[in-house]
DNA sequence: GGTATAATGTTTTTAAAATTAACTAAATTC
DNA sequence: GAATTTAGTTAATTTTAAAAACATTATACC
């Protein structure tokens, strides 16, 4: 059963140790501000406990007292917080246009962050150079805190393997070969950590975002990806093979056009950005949208998502039904999840969120009709605010989470 | 953060305690013979410590020694096997057409059993005062061991709530309104643990079936009802509000028709066996099958799914022709579930299950076709063999579970 | 303004768990 | 039949959180 060679499954007391000042951590950094008092009716340790455990967490300065709060009578609680200066991580994120890498704190605040696109890279072994090139840069700039840097967290889309640091495909020029990442990160020899972007994200949501405390949730996330990111009981789900939560290339059209993966219908290929954007360059082209054939002549350049919702926020129609159309269908994903996972709550990510209020409605809608137990279960159903940063959020934030669940020494 | 009132999320010495018991014993549950010297490698736990277990629930009558075992050299390793008959469970099982009530041990075999259908009972009352009935005749017949009876374990399809042990609603006439069952099995007083079926049903496929040594499984359940169990790191997911699983009511045609749900293009609308039967009789009557027009006609009664099997048996080529179609749309389920879950295996149980030998082909050629990373995983994908008493055993195995995790006392 | 009260947080002692190290037991090998 | 190998136990130790007593710091009320 479960067996893992080299790993314990009984449990000793060292566990419990790393156990509960992981959680007295994560409860801190999640809560943000808490009293010792606080934290032992909550875990259901005892006053004691908790201080000896603060009191370790303080000399290893990741928390600080930072004044009191209020009480009807008596001494005052004490208010601890996490010292996000503590430790740093780089982040790196790859998306279909290019990498950015980054440093930041444990908050994860980005201290400092260096932007490249494909674009301008004749290939992939210039562009993995490129990296390996701003990787040093964002080194040096942490030059003073070096000693203080947790690892290296790396997400991208399309699959990847962690442990072996590398990227298995990638939907843009990248994608020739498998990518080792690991000659060109080496510098002070940093753990590397990787995970697809839909689950970084997730992470992010858990960790600083709208879902801090929430057991069990789905982020949705859609883009010119789909996919989801899963926690169960507070922790993220990735499959025995971490490769879970490919909700965009679910068939919900099982008679529809074959998908690019060989399956048939996937949702991808009717709610994803690139789906809304081939009908919005149909409707520019026969006219039936005045502002985005407006748009496609002026600029002499492609519609991108950002038009489509400019277009919505001035009042045309085709815009607002191209995006009132792709709010039903992420609503028919949504409906699929929350029937399959019961989360407690969905977030809705990715670049799709820019719409928000042009979908909810239409994705409300749909689950009120179409959710089986509607009558039982009303899953709370929320767009993230995060935008374009939470793919470098959530790169820093997987190794927040390695950090935090006591995998990474150190506390 | 997660806070269930009144639970402890912190960790001392007495959870260690129970969660390594547990772990020792649910292994020797699932291998069925074991050695101190293994479990002891298997948990990381040290020899002492294994032996101290060990002789607790030894000393509860749990485990007993049963033998030795071969080594190459040395003292030979003495076997531990899982004393069934130091408990005992109360399995109740509701299906569409009646309900059982059994006596199990910790097998769980079934010692006794009584079927009851609800055609000779006339209304909602009068079925639960015979349930009633028949509690109290299969508690008679374990007089003799009453106080060692766990508790009793009830599954049923459809929406539940475990906490007030009611049946939200049921598929046939039970369903009028709610029904707590607290009040017809209140003798001396057992704790009650409700499931859905496809969630107790994994459960038997855990604990004694076909998954007992699998990380993260999907049971995928498909006769009357389509459903799924979800077992991640080995243990049961239910969802938030025990909601999850409902595969059969995932949209596989956003532009199909509309389900009793309210949603379009139900899973179950394609692959459960009445669908299949509504094509088997439409078969019988244009005369496609003179195989099932025979049936039809001799029996003067319904085709039933057997009858469909029978007729693949000999080569009738309608009910091959419609297995083949039954199994491409349980290969779709199946791709979405591992898109989505990325389990280790998946085992497909219900009705279906008894048509095996036809399915598993097309089966497993759409999970080869369209799986969206069937170059990367190649998850196992198995039938379960265990017919129609999964219902009750799943039953059992719900009180099983619990006991076995330790939130149920005795040891 | 001083005393009772209430709430937070700490120190000291204790109990309970698994570990370590040393040991016993039972088999094979030569 | 002695050396070796493997399984299992005993006794002492370490480490953890709990329990009980205590200290600190605020409010309330006369």
């Amino acid at each position: 059963m479960h067996k893992i060679s080299g790993v314990r499954i009984g449990d000793n007391l060292t566990d419990v140790k790393v156990k509960n000042r992981s959680l007295v951590l994560s409860l801190v950094k999640k809560r943000g501000l808490i009293s010792r008092i606080e934290l032992a009716r909550i875990t259901g340790l005892t006053q004691p406990t908790i201080t000896n455990i603060v009191n370790e967490l303080m000399a290893s300065n990741l928390l600080q007292e930072v004044g009191t709060s209020d009480t009807k009578a008596g001494r005052k609680p004490i208010l601890l917080a996490v010292n996000d200066r503590a430790f740093y991580t780089i982040a790196i994120s790859f998306t279909r246009h290019g990498f950015s890498v980054a440093l930041t704190d444990l908050g994860p605040n980005i201290l400092y962050r260096r932007d490249s696109s494909y674009s301008v890279l004749e290939n992939t072994e210039i562009a993995l150079l490129e990296l390996q090139k701003e990787f040093i840069h964002v080194l040096e700039f942490a030059t003073s805190s070096l000693r203080l840097i947790l690892g290296i967290g790396v997400c991208a889309p399309g699959p990847l393997d962690s442990d072996s640091c590398t990227i298995l495909a990638h939907p843009t020029f990248l994608a020739n070969k498998s990518l080792d990442l690991r000659p060109y990160l080496q510098e002070y020899d940093l753990p590397i950590f990787m995970m697809n972007q839909a689950d970084a994200a997730c992470l992010h949501e858990i960790w600083r975002g709208e879902a801090k405390e929430v057991r069990n949730l789905i982020y949705f996330m859609v883009g010119e990806e789909v996919g989801a990111g899963i926690v169960i009981d507070g922790i993220i789900y990735q499959g025995q093979d971490r490769k879970a939560g490919e909700v965009g290339h679910t068939s919900v059209n099982l008679f529809g056009p074959r998908c690019v993966c060989g399956n048939h219908g996937c949702l991808e290929m009717y709610c994803n950005t690139r789906a809304v954007l081939d009908r919005a360059r149909e409707g520019a082209w026969l006219g039936k949208s005045a502002y985005l054939k407006d748009v496609a002549r002026r600029r002499e350049t492609v519609i991108t998502f950002l038009d489509v919702i400019e277009g919505a926020k001035v009042g045309d129609q085709f815009c607002l039904g191209l995006l009132h159309q792709m709010g039903q269908y992420i609503g028919v994903g949504v409906v699929n999840l929350v029937n399959l996972y019961d989360p407690e709550q969905v977030v809705i990510g990715g670049e799709c969120a820019l719409a928000q209020e042009f979908l909810q409605e239409p994705v409300q809608n749909v689950v009120s009709e179409s959710l089986l137990y509607r009558e039982y279960i009303r899953p709370q159903i929320s767009f993230s605010p995060w935008g374009d940063e939470v793919a470098i959020l959530g790169a820093a934030s997987i190794v927040l989470d390695r950090f935090i669940a006591g995998q990474l020494g150190r506390f």
